[in-house]
DNA sequence: GCGCTTAGGTGATCTACATCACATTCTGCA
DNA sequence: TGCAGAATGTGATGTAGATCACCTAAGCGC
């Protein structure tokens, strides 16, 4: 499948559009590439996209005091990303999106996400849907972190995200749990 | 302000309603009035509605292991709370919702606001805007646990919502801070 | 191939916070 | 008005995980 089709599919699943407006929604998404490694946003920076991943794995972190970092999350395929807060509030990045690996996104500025929603109703329905789904499963992490110890967690993600385990070094998979590369290396070292 | 005036303000803020559309949204509300201490949903429930604050305030949380009470969320007048998780997905509620003072709120089925929203393209806007501050709040929240340490978190809830320090019993405070009475009581008799 | 950087493992020590135990208010209500 | 139960304070002790220090192995540029 190729970007198009990976985006209608997705999109369809929610929102009934016709061919003719899925192609106009399609024409303002501008696809890119990214190397692994590669910054797509970085701290400081304007945020005006948001980003549709269509192959390849991208984090959104924050780092704090120039040191630690924290992931707010892996985006795999179908996923978004962007820094959501500078985004609506046009203000600046605090929080960073770069590339695990070699990556295909599609990009949406906030500009036309506004105007798509307001000229198509269900495309401010499948909006709508899919930050309902983040904002869920905000939730559910945030209960998790108060209720889990590390090691719980550390089980719950890889649950999650299987795939992960071998796609992502285990320094992020500490710095997406909120502990130490130490500790977690500890802990899945101990429970063989 | 009565009730149907404080969601209309509410509203209008973020979408453009005839009188006549908002007469129609709001005739699907349903207004309550509960006690101190009653609960609005308790695990277990079938989760049908979600509500609107319009005085007092909630609390929603979730108990682990029968014993320990994690808050969610303080839902003060103009928030909106329910298990949204079990809402959207059918599902019987982990989350559960009470009084910690006298309140009154206005009641919405999840059937209705999905009617509604499918009626007048506004009433959709307006839901994807108010799920997006919460996705938003929800993220920062996530943020400051990784990141900060108890005092500085609640040093942070205090700055967000200073009436919760004379309306709320602290044992709650540290519920939603997700540290025991003990270590919250230690925290604020020790910095004066 | 050589060296440099990054990833990862492991021991020793330190610390914030949990937990347990008990004392002391406060508060609603019979 | 008096008392049961809730809310709060405070000491003693235990522990998960941070931090520091150091080591090995793997990836990558030249």
């Amino acid at each position: 499948m190729n970007a198009k089709e990976i985006l209608k599919s997705h999109i369809l699943k929610t929102a009934q559009l016709t061919d003719e407006q899925f192609d106009y929604l399609f024409s303002h998404f501008k696809p890119l590439s990214f190397k692994k490694g590669q910054a797509i946003i970085s701290e400081g920076d304007k945020v005006e996209n948001e980003y549709f991943v269509v192959s390849g794995c991208l984090k959104a972190f924050f780092i704090n005091d120039e040191i630690k970092m924290y992931i707010l999350q892996f985006a795999m395929p179908t996923w978004w990303t962007s820094d959501y807060g500078a985004l609506y509030n046009h203000t600046r990045a605090t929080i960073s999106v770069d590339c695990i690996s070699d990556a295909e996104v599609l990009c949406l500025s906030n500009d036309d996400r506004e105007k798509l929603c307001r000229e198509i109703h269900q495309v401010e329905h499948f909006f709508r849907w899919r930050t309902n789904r983040g904002y869920l499963a905000s939730q559910k992490r945030l209960l998790s972190f108060m209720n889990n110890d590390t090691k719980a967690r550390y089980e719950e993600l890889l649950a999650l995200y299987p795939q992960l385990y071998n796609l992502v070094p285990k320094h992020l998979i500490a710095a997406y749990l909120g502990v130490s590369r130490e500790t977690l290396s500890r802990l899945y070292n101990a429970q063989k």
